[in-house]
DNA sequence: GTCTATACCGAGATAGAC
DNA sequence: GTCTATCTCGGTATAGAC
C-alpha cells in the first residue's frame, strides 16, 4: 500500500511547504517550482494534488476564514444587548487569537486571498458588514457605525502587534476586549469639540 | 512644443491610469499592457517614463508614505504628555484621512508595497514602532503597548470603513480621535475580566 | 526626447507518455 | 502519481525609428 500512503503524505507535505514558504516569503514571491523543489517532486506533479496555486492558498488560510464565518453567523441569531455584545466580541477575539500565527500571511496577502476565494468571500464580507452594523447598536448614527468599525479594527491588533512579548493569550484577550468595549462606549456621544 | 507637453501629459496619464486600475483591480492583477492600452501607447513605452512596475507603484503610494513618515518624525522630538499625545494623534488621523482614497490600494497590496519600497520602508516601520511605544506612555506594561497598538489600529478604520455615508471629514476626525483616546485611557488599568 | 518592434526569461498551467 | 514537453502571458530589456 505504498501508493495510498505516499499520496496522502505528498499532499500533506505540499501543504506544509506552502504554509512555511507563504508565511516567510509571501504568496507572490513563492513559486510553485520552489514548493515542488522543497517537497522533492516536479512542478507539474503539484497539479495532481492541487488544481492551481490559488487552491493551495485556499487550503492554507481556509480554516481561519471558516472559523470567522462561524462566529459571524452565530451573532446573526442574537438580539442586540450589552451582554450579547460582550459575548460576540469575545468569540471574535478568540478566533483572531487562535489563528494569529497564520494571521500575518492573511494580512499581508489579502489581495491574493481575495482573488483566491472570489465570490465565496462575498458572503463573509457581507456578514462582516452586518456584524459591524449590529455592533453599532440600535438606531445608530453614522458616527456610531464608524465607532463600530474602529472597535473591530482594535481587535485586529492581536495580529499586527509584536506578540513575542510576555503576554499570555488570556491577557491579550482581556486587553483587546476591554479596548473594543471602550470604543463602543462612546456611542451616542455627540460629535464635536 | 508638442514634445515637451506631450511628454508631461503621457507621464501624468500613465500615473492616472495606474491609480485608477490599481485601486479597482489591485496591483498584481493589473498588467502593464493593460495600463499602456488605456493610455494609448505601447507596453514598452511605459518603460521610458517608469523604469519598472514597482517604480510606478512607488509613484502612486509614495506621497502617502512620505506624509506618514513626516508625522512620525515629528513626534520623535516631543516629550510625552497628554497634550502632545492629542496633537500627535490628530496629525496622524489627518494624514490617514487626507489619503484615504489611495488607502485601500495600500491596504490591499501591502505585499507589493513592501516589495517595492524594500529597505526604504524599514525606517518607516521602525518609526511606527517607536510611535506606538511613545503612545504607550511612560513606563508602559506589555498590556499598555498592546493598547497603544489597538489605538493606532482604530484610526485605520478611516480607510476600511465605507465612507460613502454622510460623514464629514471633520466628523471622522473627531470620532476616531475620540476612539483612540478612549482606548489609551485604559492604560494602567489592571488586566482583569 | 519620445516611442515602437522585438526578443528574453520565468511564471502558472495543460497534455499526454510512462 | 509522476514525469517531460509545451503553451501562454507577465515583466523586463534593448536597439533603433522618428
Amino acid at each position: 500500500m505504498q501508493h495510498a500512503t505516499s499520496s496522502r503524505d505528498t499532499k500533506a507535505e505540499i501543504h506544509r511547504a506552502a504554509v512555511d514558504l507563504f508565511s516567510t516569503q509571501g504568496y507572490d514571491k513563492t513559486s510553485l517550482r520552489e514548493i515542488a523543489e522543497q517537497v522533492g517532486i516536479t512542478k507539474a506533479s503539484l497539479y495532481y494534488h492541487y488544481s492551481s496555486k490559488q487552491q493551495l492558498l485556499r487550503a492554507v488560510v481556509g480554516t481561519f476564514l471558516d472559523d470567522l464565518f462561524e462566529v459571524l453567523r452565530l451573532t446573526e441569531t442574537m438580539e442586540w444587548s450589552s451582554e450579547n455584545e460582550r459575548e460576540a466580541l469575545g468569540a471574535y477575539v478568540d478566533v483572531v487569537i487562535a489563528h494569529r500565527a497564520t494571521g500575518p500571511t492573511l494580512l499581508r496577502d489579502i489581495a491574493a486571498v481575495l482573488a483566491a476565494f472570489g465570490d465565496d468571500l462575498d458572503e463573509l464580507i457581507a456578514r462582516s458588514r452586518r456584524f459591524q452594523l449590529w455592533l453599532a447598536g440600535p438606531d445608530p448614527t453614522a458616527a456610531d457605525r464608524l465607532r463600530a468599525a474602529a472597535a473591530v479594527e482594535t481587535i485586529g491588533a492581536a495580529m499586527s502587534a509584536e506578540l513575542d512579548l510576555s503576554v499570555s493569550e488570556a491577557e491579550i484577550r482581556a486587553v483587546l476586549l476591554d479596548a473594543a468595549t471602550a470604543v463602543l462606549a462612546r456611542r451616542g456621544t455627540p460629535v464635536g469639540e
